[in-house]
DNA sequence: CCGATGACAGATTTCAATATTTGTCATTCG
DNA sequence: CGAATGACAAATATTGAAATCTGTCATCGG
């Protein structure tokens, strides 16, 4: 596996994608990483400083396809309220494909999780944000009542009562049947709160 | 330290809350406990058939201390809603303060819990009885609207909304300042979804 | 000149030998 | 007689020496 190609930080952010999967986040070395890409582990070290800071970006990586794949329930053409529903439970059956289809790569996922709060926080700042776009539409429809508090805290207290659906730390909870039952629980509490 | 008294099951899980206090919870052994009780490990297998037993009904005690701290909260004599905001903010208190006051202890109780999740079940189901208690009084008295779906469902809507202030995976979070006013939010949001 | 290399020091992890702990039970003690 | 003991086997944890990894940098090669 020679170094056909040339080395780019897009392709160190594969291999240790790679390499993460297949030995999980405690066996992961930047040599293993070297290795895939057929370089030396120097190489690496030009294009990320640390080991830390390797691993930092896969997880903003990762966090960021999540966005990407909810921005259609922000824009898309229902009511505001449908959109709310559709946008948090994309978010939980996302989370949870993720969580029973591979619990491996959850856990390793969850590590990252847990070394990279500061990347986290801004991610949470996204989804927040993407909240508060519905809620704005909503009150504009009309289906939303005027927040009592800023409009930013509203959306922040959404993502929060619905913490238990989205935060990796509760992921072995969601295979039970009654996870189910208790997101719609939340979802329709929440959407009483709004309601104008 | 001779056994001047008999050795009960409530002597030795006082001795085991010390050893776990003292050591925490990877160096805690049976040993320990029987010195402290000043008699031999044997004696200890009297009461408690292995380890994992005794570690559990520490935590059952732990947590059964939580509930009788809340009782109040639920028969008190204020409205219904504002009992419920009083159970909430104490259950966040006495959490938050546990986890602020001596991090150790805190990491500690969660290792526990996390050891003994069917102790943990019955627990949660024991908080949201006691949510719903105070949720069947709101709607005697014309404070809360008729639940959607049935009122057991709600209570642990309420419950899994709140989550994040209560559950020790999210103690972290808990002495930053901006948590007091995502709690309150939150809890403003469930008051407005019951508000009849 | 510029990206890649690999030798290197210090930090971290692995591994296997050693020690401790768990849980049992025949025996002792009051 | 029933509660307590402590010797014991098997499971688990600790330890420290050896191996590996991280991060740096002087040197190489295109």
């Amino acid at each position: 596996m020679a170094a056909t190609e040339t080395l780019t930080a897009e392709r160190i952010l594969e291999a240790t994608e790679e390499v993460l999967r297949r030995y999980g986040p405690a066996k992961a070395t930047v040599v293993d990483v070297a290795r895939v890409l057929g370089v030396s582990h120097g190489s690496v070290y030009r294009h990320f400083r640390t080991k830390a800071a390797l691993r930092e970006a896969v997880t903003e990586r990762w966090l960021e396809r999540t966005i990407v794949a909810l921005r259609p329930y922000v824009d898309g053409g229902q009511p505001a309220d449908e959109r709310l529903t559709g946008w948090l439970t994309a978010l939980f059956t996302l989370k949870r494909r993720k969580a029973g289809g591979d619990p491996e790569l959850m856990a390793t996922f969850q590590v990252l999780i847990g070394e990279n709060s500061a990347v986290v926080d801004r991610h949470e700042d996204h989804l927040v944000e993407q909240i508060a776009e519905i809620l704005a539409a909503g009150r504009t429809e009309g289906l939303f009542a005027a927040p009592e508090r800023d409009a930013k805290a509203t959306a922040r207290a959404v993502f929060d009562a619905t913490d238990r659906f989205h935060n990796p730390a509760h992921a072995a909870d969601w295979s039970s049947p009654a996870a189910e039952d208790a997101f719609t629980a939340v979802v329709s509490l929440v959407q009483r709160a709004l309601r104008a």
